[in-house]
DNA sequence: GACTAAGCGAGACGGTACGTCGCGTCTTAAA
DNA sequence: TTTAAGACGCGACGTACCGTCTCGCTTAGTC
């Protein structure tokens, strides 16, 4: 009876962790960073604007940094998205940029990137995360995109898919962080029409 | 032709400030910055540091992100270089684009620049700087070349000019910020040839 | 009788205030005003030399200066001394008069009294306090003293009560404030002395 | 030959010190003092009320303390008033000690006396030199009045003079500076009255 | 009348202490 | 056993005054 299929795991005695608690608390993470970066987001205002106690966050995640991760994670995670076949490599790659673009700049997306990057160059481990979770998952996604394409015949059999990922990107953060100019809705086409130019047959 | 009266300013009275000083303490900064971002950089350790009292620091700049903007605005000033007519397009972007890489590659630039970026997005005053004195002085730089290169005829009349920057520079900051690649040799020659893909005549 | 209700208070969560901690901070607190004054002491010398945090100091006193009083009440508190019958009125006053002389002389209340006397007209809120917790029990002892002895026949009937306070301690913190002179052994008696040649029958 | 008139002072060169800038000084310190304390006086007030700079105050003062002193030294000699012979010994002591109430109640004296004191404990210098111009030059104006009365018959030859001021001036101060009762107008004649109780034959 | 002195204003400078904010750890009582 | 509450040690913040140190200007006596 007892047991029975509560898998291998013995049944926990004492008060749960609730969920509703860690949402709660990464909810609150993301306004304060998109607020005011990193720099902004104190443990302390979190505990404060949720009601949750320093103890319970802290028991969570190590430190302010971690839980700064992980809202990363978190926001990335939720966004995923797969490019599908469309039969046309450049609608494939727009609607990959732009699909990117638009979170960036519609979600609280581009304010945590902005308060996190400086982050990523002092933490390490925060920033394989990045690599790891973030990048090589978008340099698959386009690694895919144009295989297709040189079956297609769209793209030179010879492209250097490397350097996509860059060249794709590189500008968009590049307004992001840097020059603050718009992410307009015509750049994702732009972008890739660059791009294709290089890498066309 | 000059304002005349701007140089009758009258005579200073009062001791005046050292300039070794704020030689001094931009050092300090800057090696801080590099070492740990803005979140390493503290006025008590560039005090100690540099044995100068921490109320001189904050008699000259109000605040640690101010003191931070300063070192910015100082390394970009010493390292602007003009790109002088090497009468062929291709040898004077790659030139430029190797430029500054080496730059961030070889000197604390590219620790202060990760250091630097998420307080961009958070401070205004700081971005507007960072604008006025290093994206527009660098795009100005592009623009200056590309048309002598029209003129030349080595680019197409039409060309998008103020893409330029973000497509030569964007991707070298991706890996800077963001993917951690490093800034290998070739890559302004890289960059370059995509660009000059697709403006080419 | 007892408000009843008082004692219900709902009981206390979280980590109690350690009376451990307090004491220690009430010690080297007295001992810095005993050595300089109000001026010499700071709140960082009571930190260093406790061991305890400048922040938990600030936590249960809002400044200096409310430390300072915290001392001075403590002072006073620990010290008094309720005058017995002893069936005699000179033998009591004595005892009275020489027992504050005795405190003033051989423990740090003299240098504390002298460290907080300027901060007693600067601050309203320490002089209140001061008054009604040091003043008005000393002119209450004195009240019982002589009516005492009113009673006895040892005091005129119409004596002026309200001067003895004055008459009696005037000249003992006027050593202690002003002229300097000793707190000698024989001034107790000297001054009962004068004061009964004016309140005698 | 040269030094002879040492006192004589050879002339002096260059521009002369200025009296009304040392009033000017004096003034505002006495406010200062006045109204917060000696903690409450900062010479970089005195500098900015007076338009007198800082270095001009240390020029002739060399700390805040000796310019505290000052103060009260100078407010002392402005007042030195001598008895003069009344034909009365009750009379001439209520008027020295009226005179001195009324100074103290109606001039910045007694505010001046408030925020020294604690000064005179942790200072020395200052001590002695209150004790030498103010309390020695009181001692000696009560020497000769109880002379007079001794030599008239009104007081007992045997009269301890060295009391006379504790007795007569402690109670003053101790309304001043401790119980912050008001130094009302009859309050002369009643200490006079205790104290001639006393030494009468 | 030119040449020295100070005196004086302004204000940079090295210090010490202030009182505050946030970190991450800890203890306690209630759920 | 988790949680809310909150005391605690710690490190840095930015501020207020201290007393010292240049500066350049002003004012007087002396040569």
């Amino acid at each position: 009876m007892e047991a029975a299929g509560e898998s291998v795991t013995r049944r926990q005695r004492g008060r749960q962790p609730s969920p509703a608690t860690a949402a709660a608390i990464l909810d609150a993470t993301r306004e304060l960073i998109a607020a005011g970066g990193v720099e902004g987001l104190t443990v302390e205002n979190v505990a404060a604007r949720t009601g949750i106690a320093k103890t319970t966050i802290y028991r969570r995640w190590r430190s302010k940094d971690e839980l700064a991760l992980a809202v990363l994670i978190a926001m990335v995670e939720e966004q995923a998205a797969s490019a599908s076949d469309l039969g046309d490599t450049r609608a494939e790659l727009v609607a990959f940029v732009a699909h990117a673009i638009k979170i960036l700049r519609s979600t609280l997306m581009g304010r945590v990137m902005q308060g996190l990057v400086s982050e990523l160059a002092a933490n390490p481990d925060l920033a394989q995360a990045f690599r790891d979770r973030v990048v090589a998952r978008r340099v698959q996604e386009l690694t895919w995109i144009l295989e297709r394409g040189i079956q297609r015949g769209d793209v030179r059999s010879d492209a250097d898919i490397g350097m996509a990922n860059e060249l794709l990107f590189g500008p968009v953060y590049y307004r992001l962080l840097l020059s603050g100019k718009p992410l307009e809705d015509g750049l994702a086409e732009r972008l890739v029409d660059v791009f294709l130019a290089w890498i066309q047959p």
